[in-house]
DNA sequence: CTAGGGTGTTACCGGTCTGTAACTATGCAA
DNA sequence: TTGCATAGTTACAGACCGGTAACACCCTAG
């Protein structure tokens, strides 16, 4: 009765989902583990008997964020089942979505700016994942019968990736108002050239 | 009459230029000042001599940073005079080169993603030079005859933006590697459209 | 020579950070 | 009831942070 928080959840899985967003919103230096701790309704000695340490967390983050993203792919494919064009489009249109959700880019992104030691924990993962995503983009843009399937995927990807840092620096009224209108033209401009 | 042997720049200019370099390489937040002050060769309080805080010192080094990003522009004109296109593809040569100097992306996007909070100072800032050379980029596309500028100069700027953060987070082999042949590839598509 | 501005040195303040120790309280299961 | 895993509490260690005070130094202008 007395208690109508989200205290339903275990310590670990709140903890998480509070560094998640923490992170997110205000960087990883810029989140201390007591503010996390607070925020997710625990302490800190319950979190260090979940992660060994910081860095671990931000690892974790991480990976659920990779999760999460995942099943947004199983989401096109549930919504347009085998019409791989029609699910890139609609990765277009989640795209620019994702770009007016909040004025902060990508974590994976953000966090590569923030943690600069070459060998730290989180680098590796940063680049296993981001490599994955492209890996889906480019079969995706292959399955829908697009000549020259890599450099499309990689074109869109890139200009995503800059439209996210677009709205973190100049906001969201600045060149990342044009992304759907470039997506578009270049996915078109793939089509009309032959495979090859 | 009293200046002329500059066997050491002074404290402020070693100070500016070591923080400029350290917060490149390590990030904002994970450079304090007193590295700072001891690879400048010099110590904390001169540094809160010439400048009011820490931030003010950030705000400073941005600040550099644009000054050195006007003077490429100039180099453009003085190699090309009156000649913008071949301006405009020296800026992707030049933003090309940017890409394999080392694997941190944009100071600005960098500081942005890191200075969350926001009435920072720096934000503010990053706002106006990110503005600036928007502008720029618009004006070179413009006299260069293209149709449609700002639309290039906003895919161009974030191809860029985009190719800086993939060098960031999956290293140099990732997608930017096709980042001249997309650039090169866009001047020559808007080129063919007919102004207007 | 002298005065003074720029600089260097040392010590310190109050705060925050990650991470740990020791102990207590709770809930569940045999 | 007993036993054990999980979670909460308090306190602390050790390091680092941004920023300041007080004072000694040196170079140069006058």
């Amino acid at each position: 009765m007395t208690e109508g928080v989200v205290e339903r959840s275990r310590p670990r899985d709140r903890i998480l989902e509070t560094a998640r967003d923490m992170f997110h919103k205000h960087g990883i230096k810029g989140v201390g583990v007591d503010a996390i701790t607070e925020a997710a309704g625990t302490n800190k000695m319950t979190l260090y008997r979940h992660f060994e340490s910081k860095d671990d967390l931000i690892v974790e983050c991480l990976r659920a964020n990779a999760a999460k993203a995942g099943a947004m792919w199983e989401a096109f494919e549930a919504e347009f089942p085998g019409d791989k064009l029609a699910q890139l489009h609609a990765w277009v249109r989640k795209a620019a979505a994702m770009l007016n959700a909040d004025g902060r880019g990508c974590d994976m992104a953000n966090a590569a700016a923030e943690l600069t030691e070459p060998d730290h924990p989180a680098r590796l993962v940063i680049k296993e994942l981001k490599e994955a995503q492209r890996e889906r983009l480019v079969t995706l843009c292959r399955d829908a019968g697009i000549g020259q399937a890599e450099l499309l995927a990689d074109t869109l990807s890139l200009l995503f990736e800059g439209a996210r840092v677009s709205v973190q620096t100049v906001g969201a009224e600045g060149p990342s108002t044009q992304f759907v209108r470039m997506a578009e033209g270049l996915i078109v401009s793939f089509r009309g050239t032959a495979a090859g």
